[in-house]
DNA sequence: CCACATCTGTAATGATTATTACAGAATAGT
DNA sequence: ACTATTCTGTAATAATCATTACAGATGTGG
């Protein structure tokens, strides 16, 4: 047995992890519809047939450096809401917002804000996979923050989807900003400023 | 004299009004990639020729897209900087974008944010055009939050920057809500919270 | 070493991209 | 009426799009 787990055939010459991780890079740099398969070929070192053999066509190929992104990058956001207290929670929400938005080899911007937001009819499935990311991404912190009311750490005069969605448009325009060009700095105060606000 | 203005040749047929406001719609709803040319004689309902004729090419007729977006629909935000008052001035801001990301016949979302976020080297102008103009927001808001500091209004503690960015933010964030598909009572709801963590 | 299975590289596929060439239609000034 | 000028409609352009056909390469199991 020379592993591969008893599989026949030419056996692969690349690094998939390596070759999807490029591949993630071009997508949240450029988007769906910005990406062409070319530009993919030549990111991830590959000639079509590879890709499209091991992963699919564009869009199996999208959801997967999606996913890639969601496991990874963006895992620094599930890690904040596993902080013990609210305060620390949601400080450790902004802090690694921040962070995360100015940490170098990565488009200044969540992958899910560049990837599609207007596109084509085409792309809209592409469109919907990022849509979706939002939505559980809030529906991650809604949970964490009913736990924080049950705790009595959050008030109970407060409206826990109110509260989820408001903090989540401050983080998604946070993205913005980044995008827009501010520095770190920059970032920092802001998010300070909404910290403030929020009583902490 | 048939007035045209002592101009020669064939008239023009159409409603420049009219098809750029279809091709601003269009831009808006599917970004500038997202948007064929193809789409565009269809959706203004004239042929290339007459398209190229008026508007020029399509990074042209894009920016005159924007211009039209920016000098029509998107003038709420300036209306609401006129206001006689800082309160009155942030509470327009916070109401008249959650109306105007509510009404229907456009898109959920402000087209600076759907236009072009990532994209293409091609389509790089048209998202500097998009980045542009969300900055040249900031400065409009910066402008009328400095008079409000000179009238005693805005507390000198509070640096008029990071106040900006801070407001700016939480508007890109309700685009960002709007076009998750958030309703207008969530919006409202979320807006208010906003404003009540701004004294308001 | 042989038959089979899978992967790789290239070159082709047909569709769609933005843009333009060109011929005919409609106006203006003379 | 005539010519010059501009617009319109269609059809062509060359490039690029995502995807696949196919032939050769490289492995496994017998």
């Amino acid at each position: 047995m020379k592993t591969r787990n008893g599989k026949k055939g030419r056996p692969i010459s690349f690094d998939k992890d390596a070759a999807l991780e490029a591949a993630m890079l071009l997508f949240w740099e450029r988007g769906f519809e910005g990406t062409s398969m070319a530009d993919l070929t030549q990111a991830m070192g590959l000639n079509p047939s590879s890709i499209y053999a091991v992963f699919g066509d564009k869009h199996a190929l999208f959801s997967l450096a999606v996913k890639r992104y969601i496991d990874g990058r963006a895992q620094y956001a599930t890690k904040a809401l596993r902080e013990p207290t609210l305060e620390k929670v949601v400080r450790a929400l902004f802090d690694s917002t921040v962070a995360f938005l100015t940490t170098p080899g990565h488009p200044p911007t969540c992958m899910t804000l560049a990837g599609a937001v207007g596109c084509s009819v085409d792309a809209a499935p592409a469109r919907d996979i990022m849509t979706e990311m939002r939505k559980q991404n809030e529906v991650a912190m809604k949970e964490r923050f009913l736990r924080a009311r049950k705790s009595g750490e959050l008030s109970k005069d407060i409206n826990v989807d109110d509260y989820t969605r408001y903090l989540s448009s401050i983080l998604a325009g946070l993205s913005i900003q980044a995008a827009n060009g501010s520095t770190k700095a920059e970032l920092k105060r802001t998010s300070q400023m909404a910290l403030r606000h929020l009583g902490y």
